[in-house]
Parts: structure tokens; sequence; C-alpha cells
RNA sequence: GUGGGUGUAGCUCAGCUGGUAGAGCACCGCCUUGUGGUGGCGGUGGUCGCGGGUUCGAGUCCCGUCACUCACCCCA
């Protein structure tokens, strides 16, 4: 009966509209802050996905039909656009000037079992930039902060950008003496799921005495909105080089886009990204209310981004995961259509006279569409109004607001509805109930 | 991949210990011969997820299977 594959997520166009304008406005945000756009093919290479190792399960291998079944796929579908663009950054960076910037809006795939927020078609939007052997580490806060103002202009629940990194916590741990860095990083990162007494015993079966275990913690509690995590660190009197260096890094970072209106900042020391790519800044996204969906934006600073005979390029970038950031909308348009205005039609005869003020109208930019029959006025509003069209225009001068029932005359090639009626607009779930 | 829940009309669901399928909403028409939203009357619409079994008879019981869903894993 039900056709709906789970996963693989289908929308109405009243929903559509929804994503299309969230797309709209971060398309916007990206050019806005000089970001070109690239689209790369659906898919790579079977070894250059798994380049990044782990996450072999979750790729989906596409072959031929006609293929030989024993014959291994040798292409799969991407799983997320960061793999893709540093092919994509190799293969031509003979003719890409750098240090360069590029947003990129594309689906990706990952064959996990889906559940609220989680897709295994959904849509990224990635932003990076990336450099030739050098990327001074002011575009660590650039991306942090053109992202933070990407997420403050959509009408979802206030996001806490939560930056954390990898240099700190490396830096405290082998200050602390600790031989496996990435291995304590990989418990510590299981912190907002797993009480920390337990966290505690993971790290004590580690190898690590109490009191190591014990400043681990203290280190993974501070969470700051400004510069004040510094002093909280050295409290803990650890030193090391690397962390001195996170440390100023971090406060560079969240003091870069703390002033961001409509977004909190965090600095967040429990946030170590569970992947080994990542070589300092580290960022995760949650929504206010809707923490159990996880992180909807993450990234960070990846010193070896991609990698030829000649040439390192190191890279920054964020990749928000636009489908999941849907999930707390209502996913409601005011209307499912484009159209501000519906023309009626008097007579099928006098068709012509409605298609005439319908361009009129179109001319100047205003959406329109003429009704499909020259039914009943009444049938004809009643059109307009399961679509959400908010005004019928009645031949030859007469345009109705069909929301408060107010009529004017007007003429086709000056009337203009107000701004706010020219484009469906995103309702929220208060303004549905 | 592991474990739990659920599959009856477009949607939300009812269907008692097995007796040949219902409600509300939605949709269409009329009351209303050219300006809707309320009201009244009427109507369309279901191989009860799929396959097998038990039975005189299965939406209802049994087995299998698929799908959806929640949690774990992992991540946007």
């Amino acid at each position: 009966m039900s056709k709906k594959l789970s996963g693989f997520p289908e929308f109405l166009p009243r929903e559509r509209i929804v994503e299309q304008q969230v797309l709209d406005h971060l398309r916007r945000t990206f050019e806005l802050h000089g970001f070109a756009n690239v689209e790369t093919r659906a898919v790579e290479p079977l070894d250059v996905l798994l380049r990044k190792g782990e996450i072999d399960k979750e790729v989906y291998a596409v072959k031929r039909l006609a293929a030989d079944p024993a014959e291994p796929a040798e292409l799969a579908l991407h799983y997320d656009l960061t793999v893709p663009f540093a092919r994509y950054v190799l293969e031509n960076a003979g003719k890409l000037e750098f240090p360069f910037r590029r947003w990129q809006i594309q689906k990706v795939w990952r064959g996990e079992r889906p559940q609220q927020g989680r897709f295994r078609e959904f849509t990224q939007a990635d932003i990076d930039i990336v450099a030739r052997d050098v990327l001074p580490f002011h575009f660590d806060v650039e991306v942090a902060r053109v992202m933070a103002e990407a997420l403050a202009g959509l009408p979802i629940p206030r996001a806490t950008l939560q930056i954390s990194n990898r240099k700190i916590l490396e830096g405290f741990y082998l200050g602390l003496g600790v031989a496996d860095p990435t291995a304590v990083m990989q418990v510590v990162d299981k912190l907002d799921k797993v009480p920390a007494e337990r966290i505690r015993e993971l790290l004590l079966e580690q190898g690590l005495d109490a009191p190591q275990a014990e400043r681990i913690l203290a280190l993974a509690e501070i969470v700051t909105t400004d510069t004040s995590f510094v002093q909280r660190v050295e409290a803990l009197g650890v030193e090391h080089e690397l962390l001195a260096e996170g440390l100023a890094e971090l406060a560079q970072v969240v003091k870069g886009a703390s002033d961001v209106d409509g977004v909190t900042v965090t600095a967040d020391l429990r946030i170590a990204r569970g992947l080994d790519y990542y070589t300092g800044t580290v960022f995760e996204t949650r929504l206010e209310g809707w923490e159990h969906l996880g992180s909807i934006c993450s990234g960070g600073r990846y010193d070896e981004l991609a990698k030829d005979r000649r040439s390192t390029y190191p890279g920054v970038g964020i990749s928000l995961g636009v489908s999941r950031l849907l999930v707390p909308l209502a996913l409601a348009a005011s209307r499912s259509v484009p159209s501000a205005v519906l023309v009626a039609v008097d007579a099928e005869e006098s068709r012509s006279i409605s298609d005439t003020i319908a361009g009129a109208l179109r001319y100047r930019d205003i959406p329109t569409e003429v009704a499909p029959a020259a039914a009943k006025f009444g049938k004809q509003i009643q059109y307009a109004e399961k679509r959400g069209i908010p005004y019928v225009w009645f031949p030859p001068s007469s345009v109705k607001d069909i929301r408060s029932g107010e009529q004017v005359d007007a003429d086709p090639t000056t009337w203009t509805p107000p701004l706010e009626d020219l484009t469906p607009t995103i309702l929220t779930k208060e303004q549905l109930s």
C-alpha cells in the first residue's frame, strides 16, 4: 500500500516551497560572502570514498544491471560533499585560484537505518575554503561566521554553534602523559550520550589513572560563551605547546563569531568529533528543543584535505544537514503554488482578456495564473483558496483579497500586492495552530 | 546490522470471544443561474500490506514475508 521508501523523503509542493526558500537563503548568504558554487557528480570511484575509512558499510554501491554479478562495484553514491570536493580540487588544482572558497548544495546518500532527522537520501549544504600549502587561521573564523549568519536568518529554533579545537584536547592529553590521545578523544566524544561515570570507567579501562581521568572530565565540562574558557583550562594546570596553540585559536574563533545575532556561539570542550581527519577547529550545532536530533551542522579544519605529489591542500569547512534542519519546521508554506494572483475567466470566449491581464501582472514580476475554467466565480475563488492564492482578479479591473474579502478597482499595469504576498511565506508551527 | 511496536478509504482511526467492511475529516454534486468560506441533503472511494495455513467461513487465529516506525550503532 504505502510506496513510501523510508529514508528517501519526497515533499508535497507546499513542503517543497519551504525547503526551496531555505535553500535560496543559504545560497544568498554564501554568495554574499563570495563563495562560488560547484557541483560534483553523484558517483565517485569506490576507493575514493573509502579513503576516509570506517564508513564503508553506509556507502551505496552502483553498478550496471548488465554487469557480471560476481564483479565488485567500482562506483558508489557519495555520502558527503567533502570527499568529492577534495577529489575535485586535486583534479582542477591547475585551474582554480587559491585560496578557493566554494559552496555546494547537493543530495548525499548513506545506507543507515532511518529515523526522525536521519535519512538515507538527504541534502547537505557545504562551504569550504581550501588553499595550497598554507591556509591562514582567520579562515576558520570566517567559515564559522558565515554559517552562523546563515542559520541566524532562518525561521528555526535558536541554534548553538559549539566550537572546540582538537589541539586543545590533544595537547591537554599529551600534557597529562596520555599515550593515545585519539582513543581518549573518541571516548570523550560520547559524553552527551553516556553518563560521566561510565566515561570515567572507560578511561580507566584505557589504562589512565584516576587523577588523569578526573582532569579529562573536568576539561570536557568547560562550556563558555566567551573566551573565559581559556582561564578555566589553564586553571587545570596542564601545560603543553599544542594546548596553548589550540586555546589561542579557539579564542579567536569564539571572539570572531560570537557577535552574530540570533545564534549562540560557545566554546564547548566536549566536542571532539569522532573522526580522524580534523586537525584543529571542530564544529557541531544543536537546535534548542531539538537536541535529540544531534548535530545539524558540523565541520572543522583539516590540514590535509587533499594532497598530490607537489602540494598539500589544507581546508576548513562546515556542512549543514538541510534535511535535518527542516524537521523542526512545520514544513508548510502559506500556499502550495507560487501564484500571488488568480485571474478569473468570465467566459471561454473572453479568456484572452484574462490572459492579457495576467501578462500585465507578470510583466511586473507578479506571479500570476489564469483560472482553468470559466466556472462560476464562487468556484474560481475556491480554486484560489485551496491553493492559498491570496488575490483573485475579476476582469477587467477589480481585484479581491479573498482572505479579507476586500475588493478594489485596480489597473493591472500598476497594481501590486504587498511585498509579503508576492511570494509564499514559511508558516511556523505556532501560526498553524 | 541488533531489538521493540505497527500495517483496515486520500488522512485519523473503529471493527467485541472468526459470520462476507464502518465513522469522522477530505473530495465531488445539489440546495445556490456568476463572488467562496457556515448549514442541509446526496454521492465517489477499500484485492483490510503480501503469501501460505487452520476453518463451512479469516480484517479477526497460526506461520512466513515485506513495509513503516522507535531505540541502539553512527552520523547532517
